[in-house]
DNA sequence: TATAATCTCTTACCTCAGGTCGGAGTCAAA
DNA sequence: TTTGACTCCGACCTGAGGTAAGAGATTATA
């Protein structure tokens, strides 16, 4: 089966010129052209131009895309890694959406708001650094920044932080879609027990069975589910496979 | 309180040229310029130059925010209208995750995909087109479409069609913090179970155990979390907790 | 079969939202 | 007073296309 111009066009809702302009940059040939010059397109050209599509949504330049897809042809692969790039994009979205929803709040009743939130978000330069170090593999293969940051810091003290810093992670596990089983998880909760121990006796199966209490008791499970959706539920899973995995 | 272009670009993550140019094109002027040509912003030009990222990070052409802001002054109602926009694009950008899906869904099978259903939601001039007439309010105002074509009813099967029932009554228990030992929640999986039994032999072991399957496989995973975060582990302690309960 | 309408190719130039570079003036601190 | 950082402004560059125009190819209609 093979597509003229016009065709592709119409399917895609790319233009033509669009099409002549990544034959020209190598991005996107022809499967064929025939000697009056027309240029025909096959299954093959029209899966990699839905592939373009992804990463051109996701901001990469024509260049960039190009790298990707020569360098990973493996399409199962490349649709996989637009997913989580694309699930990656949505938490910048949200903070952003958070950000306007602060600032609407805070002209609904007049109070001024502190200029660095007032940019939250949207400084890319600023997460561009806040995150330097994070998420490697996604940056370095497609120099793709990830938002992780989340909370003030040093607006609580020690503890508080330590143990908004533990949930802080595990939403962001949670939103990741990363596994219990994942390393990151195991290690987070081994640090959170250990920094708890400093000033109270507890064991990784203690910490599980208060998780799974703070899962099945309303008041607790609320707070918690109101932090993030299923987050009480995800701990609980998280602190049970750690205790498991010790035995 | 006025900021130099230094401290605005520090604040807001724009470069200095960046300000130049919007000055230039009467975008953001400075509040004020001293006879050395120093030019220095104050709180209004910093709230606005917020107003022109949200409205960036939009997309929306510098011309058109000079347009929208200056058509409406009164900084709330952008606000708001800002973040009716973003909702909209989240509209957009979940259609195009599920083409995503779909199409690695397809590829995993080796099945071929429509060429229609492959440039779902990517394909701008296609849902320009099937909601031209709606929306008026946005699209005359700011030239903005949003994308309403959401929910295929008659797509689905019956069979699919229970699966999302069930799935969607999760959803809204989990949200609204519904215990998994409530009964209502026992009674959907119940029921599903008994709608599944009609073409398979599962009981509520092996339905628990799919769950925690499907919990613990990433791609299984990320699917359902895709839906709604924390679902997968909502589920599985849910099927859990019926299995448990029948002994 | 002739003609008109449509499609296609290619080249040259335009646009938008900035980035880069360079020269020169300005300011604060050592 | 000199150094280093900050600022201004203009000229030119870039990426991802869009527009316009001339010319050949194909298809539909008279």
């Amino acid at each position: 089966m093979s597509y003229t111009v016009h065709e592709v066009a119409e399917l895609s809702g790319v233009t033509i010129k669009t099409l002549y302009h990544y034959q020209k940059i190598g991005l996107l040939m022809p499967e064929s052209i025939a000697e009056n010059g027309y240029r025909y397109y096959g299954d093959k050209e029209l899966k990699r131009l839905q592939q373009i599509l992804f990463y051109r949504e996701l901001e990469f330049s024509l260049e960039n895309i190009k790298n990707a897809l020569d360098n990973e042809p493996d399409r199962l692969n490349c649709l996989r890694e637009q997913y989580s790039l694309i699930k990656a994009r949505e938490q910048r979205h949200a903070h952003i959406l958070r950000t306007l929803e602060e600032t609407i709040q805070h002209e609904e009743k007049g109070v001024p708001m502190s200029k660095e939130k007032m940019f939250n978000g949207l400084n890319k330069k600023e997460w561009e650094e806040a995150i330097a170090g994070q998420n490697e593999h996604l940056q370095e293969k497609y120099d793709y920044k990830i938002d992780t940051s989340e909370i003030d810091a040093d607006a609580m003290n020690k503890k508080a932080n330590e143990a908004a810093e533990f949930m802080s992670f595990m939403v962001t596990s949670l939103k990741n879609g990363v596994s219990v089983n994942d390393k990151s998880v195991s290690d987070a909760i081994e640090k959170h027990i250990k920094f708890m121990q400093q000033d109270m006796s507890i064991d990784a199966n203690g910490f599980a069975a208060q998780t799974r209490f703070l899962m099945t008791d309303d008041f607790h499970r609320k707070m918690m589910e109101d932090q993030q959706t299923g987050l009480s539920y995800y701990i609980c899973f998280a602190a049970e496979n750690y205790a498991g995995k010790l035995i």
